[in-house]
DNA sequence: ACGTGTGAATTTCTTCACAGCC
DNA sequence: GGCTGTGAAGAAATTCACACGT
C-alpha cells in the first residue's frame, strides 16, 4: 500500500478532478449507497483505472468486490479539498453578474459564504442585495482582516479587475475566483481560477 | 517545416489554451504591435517553448529575431478556433444568472449572439430582457431549426439541466455551455463545457 | 465473481537545446 | 543578437493487467 502523499506532491491535474467527483457523487447519492470506478468513469468520461489511481493518491477508499461507499467517499474528498468546513468570501463588483451571485443560494449550500459585497459605484452602494449591504471599497481592508477572509470573487468589468486583484492581494487574500474576462498578473502563491464563458465558447467553437 | 495537421489530430489540451492566448493578445494589442513567446509565457504561466510548440501545430506564425505580430496572430488563432465569424446561441433558463447573461454585452463583442432566450416560468415569460423577449420552450425547436443554431447555454437550476440538455440535443444543438452545477450525460459527439464556480472554489480551497 | 489498488508499460505532454533566419 | 520552429530528450499522465481481498 501507498502512503498518502504530502499535499504538495500531488499534481494539480488530479486535484482539479476532485470537485468533479464530488459533483457526480452528489448526484448518485440520491439513488444509491455504493458506486464503483467504472460507473464514475462513464459519468465523467474518464477511464476506470484513472479514477482508482486518483483516489489511491490519498488512501484506500474502496472495498474489493464492492466498490466505494458514496457517503464515505464524499467525506474523504471533502476533507482532502478542505471543504468539510465553511469559508468566508468577499465579492467585488456588483453589476448584473455580481447581483446574480449574491442572489444565488448554491454557494452557501457548499460552504462558501459571501460575507461582504463591495462596489464603488454610488448607484449600488448602500443597497441591500440578497440580504447583504453593498459596501464601499474603503471598508474592504478592515473587513478582510476582521473576518480573516482568504477567498475573493471578482465580478468587476475587465478594465478594473487587475487593480482590484492587486488591492485584494495587498489586504491578504490568498485565492481569487474571477469572472472578469482578462488575465490577472499576480504573485505565484496566489491561486487564481478563471470563470470565463467566452473562453469556453471559443473552445467549443473549434469543434463545430 | 511541419505541415499543419488535420484538425482531429490536434490534442484538446492545446485547443483549450488557444482562447487564453487570445485573451492576452487582446490585452497586449492595446499597447504594442509585436510580442514573443517569452512575454506570452510569462503572462500566462507557460514556458516559452510550449507556446512556440503550440503555435507550430498550425503553421509558422512568427519571425525569427522579431517574434509575433499581434494582430496577425489574433487573426490566425481566430481562424483556427472558428471564431472569425459570428455564432448564434440560444439561452435556456432566465433566472438571476440568465438575466445577467442577457444584459452582458461581452458575448456579442466576441461574436456570440444570444438570438433566443427561453424559460417556462410564467413569471418571466413574455418579458423583454436585454432587448430579447423570453419565449416559451414550445418555440425552442422551431427557433433552433429556423436559425440553424448549434450552440446553447443552459442557466436553469441543476434539477432541470439534464432534461433541457436532452431536448436541446434532440433539436440539433451540437455544443452546450452549462452553468448548472450538475454533470450532463450526453452523446459523445456533443461538446459540453461546464462553467461551475463551485468546482472552481473547491479547487482553490485545496491550496488554502 | 467482482472490483480495488498498483507496479509496469505505454502514451502523451513539456522542456531542452540548437540550427537557421531576420 | 534576438527569437522562431523543431527534432530529440525528458517528465508526466494514463492505461494495462493482474494479485489480492471481500
Amino acid at each position: 500500500m501507498n502512503d498518502p502523499k504530502n499535499r504538495s506532491d500531488i499534481p494539480d491535474i488530479i486535484i482539479a478532478r476532485l470537485p468533479r467527483y464530488l459533483r457526480v457523487l452528489n448526484l448518485l447519492r440520491e439513488s444509491k449507497k455504493t458506486t464503483n470506478s467504472t460507473e464514475l468513469g462513464e459519468m465523467l468520461g474518464y477511464s476506470a483505472a484513472q479514477i482508482r489511481k486518483d483516489f489511491s493518491q490519498f488512501g484506500e477508499f474502496g472495498k474489493q468486490g464492492t466498490g466505494y461507499n458514496i457517503d464515505f467517499l464524499i467525506v474523504k474528498l471533502q476533507e482532502i479539498l478542505q471543504v468539510n468546513r465553511t469559508w468566508d468570501v468577499v465579492l467585488i463588483g456588483i453589476g448584473n453578474l455580481g447581483k446574480a451571485v449574491l442572489n444565488y443560494r448554491g454557494f452557501e449550500k457548499q460552504g462558501f459564504f459571501i460575507r461582504g459585497a463591495f462596489d464603488d459605484d454610488p448607484a449600488v452602494k448602500g443597497q441591500i442585495i440578497g440580504n447583504r449591504p453593498i459596501q464601499d471599497l474603503s471598508n474592504l481592508e478592515s473587513f478582510i482582516k476582521e473576518f480573516d477572509i482568504r477567498i475573493a470573487m471578482i465580478a468587476t468589468p475587465a478594465s478594473e479587475a487587475q487593480a482590484v486583484a492587486d488591492l485584494l492581494v495587498s489586504y491578504g487574500i490568498k485565492a481569487i475566483l474571477t469572472y472578469a474576462s482578462t488575465i490577472l498578473n499576480l504573485p505565484a502563491d496566489i491561486h487564481v481560477e478563471y470563470s470565463d464563458p467566452i473562453v469556453s465558447l471559443q473552445h467549443i467553437a473549434y469543434y463545430l
